[in-house]
Formats: C-alpha cells, structure tokens, sequence
DNA sequence: TGCTAAGCGAGACGGTACGTCCCGTCTTAAT
DNA sequence: ATTAAGACGGGACGTACCGTCTCGCTTAGCA
C-alpha cells in the first residue's frame, strides 16, 4: 500500500505517479532534516512542487505520509538459514537494525502516537514498522525450535517479544543500538532458553573460525 | 521540578499557588480524556480557568505541563527486601508497571518524541518517567548480585535494558502488560543469568507458601 | 444563441439534447433560492444529474451559463402603439421593469462583472440583458419623435440612458421600482423633454377615461 | 469605521497600525491592476506582507476589505454654494463622479453582490459608496429649493434617484461618464423641474462669462 | 504609612498549518 | 469522431492553535 487508491474506478484521470514518487523523496528528506516535527502537508507539497489537495488525495495526512515513506524505505530481506542457531539470531538482529537505523528515532514514537487513534493507520503502523521487523528474528527462533536447540517449554511468541522490545526501547528512549548490544541480548535470552548454551555457542565459534569474513567476526565477542 | 521557577525575584506579586494545581488537575484530565493530543496550552487553560500566559510562565510548553503532571503522579515507592531475589523482581517489575498503567499508552512516545529535541526536557523525561521505573528493578537486581544469586559475568546494567524495554514494549505496542507478563520475563531472563535459577525457584515457591497474602499470590504461576 | 456549438462535425455521438434544458431549469432555480454565489458549475451539474465537463462543453463558465438561462427567460413582447406617447412610455417602461422582477436583483451586477473581463461575453450581456430593455421604452420614445410630441433639440439616446438607468439603479441599489416610480420618471423627463407636456397629459388622461380597464387606471396618479 | 474594531477591550496587545495601511495599500493596488476578482485574500496578505488570519482579525472578507479600501480613498469634499443652481449641480455632479472614476467601473457590480448577502456589508457599502455620491448632488438640489428655483410640485428624492442613478449606470454598463454627459443630464432634469428653466440658464451663462476661471468653462457646453 | 517596582492575571496579537471547496482540464470507455 | 463521466492538479478559503506582547491591577519590601 503506497497510497488511498491505486486505481479506484474505471474512468477518470490517472493519478500522475510522479507526484507520488516526488511527495516520497520530500517526506524523507524532510524527516531526515529536521525529524519527525519538520514534516507538515505543506512542506512536503512545497518541496515536492505539488499542492497540499494532491496529497490528501492519496494519503490522509501526515502520518499516513510518512508510513507510506517508511514503506518504501524498508524493504527487509529474508535472513540466511546459516545451519547456526546463534548466528542466525544474530543476523536476524542485525536486519532489524539496520531498518531502524535508517530513521531518526524518536520519529517513531510521534508517529506511533499519531497512528494510535486511527485504527486503520495503527494497523498499518504495526504492519509496515512492527512486523517486518519481528519476522527477520521470528525467522530465526522458528528454525531454532525445528533443530531443537530450544527447551521444550520456551515460549517463543514472548522470546521475540523479549528481544523486539530491546530493540524499540532503545531506538526510542536511548539510541539505536549497535550490534554489540544485539548479541548481548541474544546471549541472556538463550542462555536461559536453550537446551544446551555451551553447545550453540561452541557451533558458532566453529563456524566464526572458518568463515570469518562471510558470517562476520562478532562472535569472538561472545564468549 | 514543578514549575520554571518557584521564586525569582524578591519583590512583586507572588504567584498563585492553586494556578499550578489546577493546570495540573486538568492536564491529566485531559490526558485521561482524549490522549496526548487533546492537550493544548489553551485547552488546558480554558479548563484550569485560568490564562494561556499564566501557563507559559510556569511551564515552557505542552510537553513540560505534561512531564510535570507525570511526576505529581508517580511516586515510586520503594520496593521492600523480601530476601527472595524472585519475588524482589517480580515486586518491582509490578511497581514499575503500576506507574505505567494510570497512562495511555501512546502518549509516552509523543511526549518524548517532543521532549527530544529540547535537551533540558530530554533530561526531564529520562529523571521523571524512565529512571523511577528502571528504579525500581535495578534495586532488586543490585540485591541479587549482592547475594551472589548471579553469575559473576553477567551485565547487570543490560539485564536492566532487556527488562525496562519489554515493558515499554508492550506499554507503546500492544497494551500495559499484566503481572504474568512481568513473571515469564523475570523467568527468561532470569534462566540464563541466575547462578542457581532452581534453587532460586524453590527459594520462592516455598515462601508463597508460608506468606501467601503479604507476597502475593503471584508465585504460584512461575514455576 | 443558448450553448457553444450546436453541431460541430459530422459524425461522432450527438449531444443529449436534454442536458441543456436540464442544466438551464437548475441554474434558474438556483439563482431563484440562492441568487448569482449559490451558482456553481458543479452544483449545476449536479442538479441537472450531469457532469461539469458536460457543461463546460457547452458554456464556457458560470457567466455564459446565467446568461443563457436568462435568454430562455426573457422574451420581451413588443410594446403596443397607443397613439399616447406618454401611455407608450408607461407601458414600455412596465415591460422592462417585469423582465428584470424575475431576477434577484444583485444578480445582474455580479454577473456585469464577470463578463466585463471576456469580450465576447460583455457583448453577450448587453445584447441579452441591456439591449431588451431599453428597446422597450426606445420604441416608445421613436414614436414620440415621429409624432413631433418632443422637442426638436432632444438627444433620444440620452433621454433612453437616463430612463434606462434609473431601472438599473434601483433593480441594483435599492428595490425593484414600481409602476408609480415608472410614472414620475415619464413625468419629470418628459416635462422637459415635450414640446408640449400639458397636451400630451390631457391626451393621455382623455384616453384613460375611455379605457380605463385597457389602458390602466395609473395616469391620474400623474397630475 | 476602517476594520473590525479599533480598540475593543482594554486589555490585550494594541494592533499594529501599519499592518491596516499596508492592507489598504495592497487592496488598492491589486484593484486597480486586476479588478475585484484579483482581490484574494490570500493575495493580499502577500502583497502587504502579512498574514490571513491578521486580516480576517480586522475585516470579513474580501468584501469588507474593499469598503474599507474605498472609505479611506473617497473623502468627498463639500460642493461650494455658487449662488448659481445649475453650476451648483454641475459641481455636485462632477464630485460624485470623481470619486467614481478612480475605481475600475465593473468593481462596483462585483462588490455590491457580494454585500447584498450580509445585511450588515449592505448597510456599508450604502453608506461608504452611495450616500456620498448621492449627497454631493443633494446639497444642491436642497438650495435649489430654498432658492425656490424648482416648481413647487417636484419630488426631490425622486430626481435625486433620477441623476445618481444615471451615474451608476452608465459607470456599471458602460463607461465611466464625462463632464458634458452630467451637463446634458442636467439639463434635461432641470428644464422639467425648474420654475423658469430660462432664467436659470441665463444666470449660469452670465457668470460663466465674468467668472471663467473660477466656476469652470463647462457653462457653455450646455446651451 | 506611603512609594516604587516587580510580577501577576488576562486578552489580543502576528503567524503557521490545517483540511476543504471549487475550478477548469484530462483521460478513459461508450456510442 | 465525439460524447458522458470520473478523477485530476491546483488556487483560495476560513479556522485552530501556537508562542508572544501589552495592558492594568496586585502585592511586597524600602523609605
């Protein structure tokens, strides 16, 4: 979804896609600039050389503005299966990371704030910033469960909510996090919900000693 | 801090006292009522009875009058020493989501995506609505290493982090979190960081059972 | 002439004929129940059950759209020759004060102004609104040279300018003129402009005993 | 009256005076370079470099901004009593227009519709565009009376109507009208309601010949 | 006790941004 | 080929709120 209706009816005047393309780039300069409170209608529709009309056309105001940017910014890619629960893990946080590190970050607080009193732009909310950025850790947990390296009683829907809302809490409240900070929560989170810790960990060193430069050199940081 | 300033000069009138209260009172009416974005200085001043200047000389702006209700409302009291680190956790974690719950959820992230970009209020909202909750687990925590329940590497200060950022998680995202929230984290985290999580357990379990009604009946529910 | 082009090619589908009168019964109506600023093309167009560019392909905005609906309104019948100038006058002058009664009276200038930028348009409103009227009372007036009632140094024209003006002046400032306002404007023009008013008065007033009923009982208001 | 309220209450901050010259500055220019229908709020507000809302704060509209404009541009000076009737209408007449002539003649039409919605711009624009003119040309026809040079039976409001409205519209439907076109409607008003028409006349030549310079060269357009 | 001045309440200000109405035009599908 | 109709891009509207300024009154401390 980049904007109300794509194509709505039969007739009419097409939508002039470069006004959407145009508003996209503003908005995102915009909050580049001056962060989330920089961004108003008429700013975006000066800088986009279109008229505040054109753009409630499409979007139903600035929140819903800035969504559709996210959503052309974020473009998650599916984390690699490395065989390696921990590294897996590790990688999923990372693309999670990386999103957010994109946008300033209180920009999400006051978006989110904005979102919560409209239901279909809190459902938007949670699809474009929440889930994309669950599923690149839920990804790994899952295949954690199918190899077994879990304890049969973990609950991993709380596992990722555990270690999703480190992320957030620090993108919003601190700053974002850096990789570091991911592993160390991956390493307090399993070591309580693995079956065997010493194991996963012993595999990922393994793997970190042949394949340096491909799986990245921050497990030696674990142990 | 409740106010720019509680006497500056010597001389002229002094100022109205019930002013600031009933900005107060209404603030958090108005909080309760419609969210965040149903204050405004005016509609605050309208309900107050008093004048938009009469706001703005106590207080810089919509985020400040907001930071200062917050704190005429949370008083964190201190979480008592039960000599069950178990039970200590799950006590403050409670107290922490107590202040939490008397507020929508969503105006925290539009207050401090406000207060973000003013340095002083940035630190107004970080000593008034993030350190009186982190408070309150840290002293459990602190208690815990004190007693050596902890294993020796594990970084307390981070603990702290994975905790405090599933509760405003779930406070911004999803909704406040219930007391057994509060319990499966304190069990995750605690899993992995504990020297002797069983004995720990055990430790609590035995005395929900000689003091079911000071300690709560909360304890039943972990193991 | 009532639209822009009756039938511009040959072939292609031919226009709905009842979209025109469609669209001329409701922008009459809504000049009656809101006067020229209740006219809109799309509140037309909407009325008429039509579209906007249905009607722009016809008329090329509000203007021409009143103008046209004025046209299908005024028919002014031609005034009877008496033999009484001064009956002539009275009853020319009653055809063009009954033209402009149906008509809101700010119309007219709200509308003047807007054609007054258009050529075309200006041209239109004088030959559709001006031009009728005044021929009421000219024709009148012709006979009345022809008869040798006026003075021999009388300039016609601007007798006609003046009595054609005191119409508009109070259609637009004040309120539609009456039939005894008609009078005392024959009277005070012609007592000057009359070779001998004193003769036609007792003509008109001969007449006026012998067909009362025909002619109008109004000429003994005069004397 | 030049805006909404000079100084309505005590309290509050005094408006900024320039602002309300600089307003009817631009309200004049855009005038004269465009005609009414380039007046825009908006625009105006550009053009005296301040706001909308500064402007709606002082007047109502577009409407109210051009009486307003007009008030401060029509300061009709008192005709002088020249013992002479006819040179006195004359001079009356030629106020009266030249207040006219300095406003593009289909402004006129144009504001008036826009007045003649809200009872209170209509009471304004009669008394800021009509009244004035009206009065120049009344003042004279009152000493007429008292010189007792008008027939005993003449309604005076009735040939007030009968002159102004001649003004009116040929400035609404025609053209601005000049100096001799005032003289012929005089004279043709005058030879119906004077008492001795003649004797008038001979007064106003024989002054034009002793007094060229003082009373004008126009006296001798009229015989 | 009277004077002076600081500080107060309140109202109105100048200005930013809002969301909407309407205009006149363009595009598609149907006739 | 030309229509009918829907949607478009954009100009202008009138309003809510912001943060500030000015006013006249109130009060404390110094004379």
């Amino acid at each position: 979804m980049t904007s109300k209706a794509a194509r709505g009816g039969l007739g009419g005047r097409p939508r002039d896609t470069e006004i959407d393309a145009a508003v996209t780039v503003s908005t995102l300069e915009l909050l580049e600039e001056g962060g989330y409170f920089a961004i108003s209608v008429g700013e975006v529709a000066r800088r986009a050389g279109t008229s505040r009309p054109a753009i409630y056309r499409r979007w139903s105001g600035r929140a819903a503005l800035v969504l559709a940017a996210f959503e052309s910014r974020f473009d998650t890619p599916a984390p690699p299966d490395t065989g390696c629960t921990l590294c897996d893990l590790a990688e999923g946080l990372t693309i999670f990371l990386a999103g957010y590190r994109t946008i300033r970050p209180e920009v999400f607080g006051a978006l989110y704030s904005e979102c919560v009193t409209d239901p279909e732009l809190h459902r938007w909310y949670l699809r474009a910033v929440v889930e994309p950025a669950r599923m690149a850790v839920g990804e790994a947990l899952h295949r954690a469960v199918a190899r077994g390296d879990l304890r049969a009683d973990v609950d991993v829907t709380r596992m990722l909510d555990l270690i999703a809302s480190f992320v957030h809490y620090r993108t919003l409240f601190g700053e974002h996090p850096g990789d570091e900070d991911a592993e160390h929560v991956i390493e307090i989170v399993m070591r309580g919900a693995a079956a065997d810790y010493d194991a996963l960990l012993a595999h990922s060193l393994s793997l970190a000693g042949t394949h340096v430069d491909d799986a990245g050199t921050h497990h030696v940081h674990i142990g």
